[in-house]
DNA sequence: CAGTATCCCCCTCGATACTG
DNA sequence: CAGTATCGAGGGGGATACTG
């Protein structure tokens, strides 16, 4: 990577036009990439995105399809992710109302990023588990 | 991907000496995989692995470079991370003691990954902040 | 310099109950 | 079914002070 380290420097537009265009930083607190990473830093928004890849969800299919999650983190979280553009909500006047949650394209192309992470998860749990396991033995 | 939604569902070795072996699946809240979700759910965390991707780092420097993180988290989430297998923790016995902290093999293939996500930020982040305003002002 | 220890507040999350 | 409202416990995290 470059010398600061982290994300390759470059506003996503850099016009002249803009006045004072601070290349975007993760390591300045008031950078907006910092949400992203609030976004992430949520657990639940994680396995809610990654539950919605195969395809739109009800709210109760939802819940029961993650484990441990309650109704009201699940409501909320949703709500975030409706309003970063991840996910789209859509309401059926059936008999009894009927909601389904789905991918944005925008969502979709997170979603992508992540199951990097996922696969990331597969391939070296093994070797955090292991690395756990010496430094706890370690200690003692 | 796959029907299950997420993870490619696949033992990091499926030897068939395991007898009883789950396929990793972070929708179980007993998945180990939910171990590596835990630790990128702490923004810190990322953000210290981020710092690291150029090479070591002291303390006191790492403190200064992630603006708004406290000296106590600093210390637990690299004690985390190093428990882990992440990071490595070297000290050098000079006249003021001086400790390194430096990535690992394994933690740098999860730099890697993580840079991913970096770049996802930069690339989309004018639409998340256009969605917000977006959802915001229709709320209104 | 590189931490540990303590206090304390806030904010999240879970549980429960209620609504359209 | 798909939420909202309220309460209350818990823990993470910041500020400060102290140590080797």
């Amino acid at each position: 990577m470059n010398s600061q380290g982290f994300p390759k420097v470059t506003g996503p537009s850099d016009d002249k036009a803009t006045p004072t265009m601070p290349p975007y930083n993760v390591f300045e607190d008031r950078c907006p990439t910092r949400l992203v990473l609030e976004r992430l830093a949520d657990k639940w928004a994680v396995l809610i995105l990654a539950r919605l890849e195969p395809g739109p969800v009800r709210f109760n299919h939802l819940r029961r399809g993650i484990k441990g999650i309650s109704q009201k983190v699940l409501s909320q979280t949703l709500k975030r992710l409706e309003r970063d553009g991840l996910i789209s909500r859509s309401v059926f006047a059936s008999v009894p109302v009927t909601v389904e949650y789905a991918l944005t394209p925008l969502g979709r192309t997170l979603t992508e990023t992540i199951s990097a992470l996922a696969h990331w998860a597969e391939n070296n749990m093994d070797a955090v588990l292991a690395a756990q396991a010496a430094y706890d033995g370690a200690a003692v």
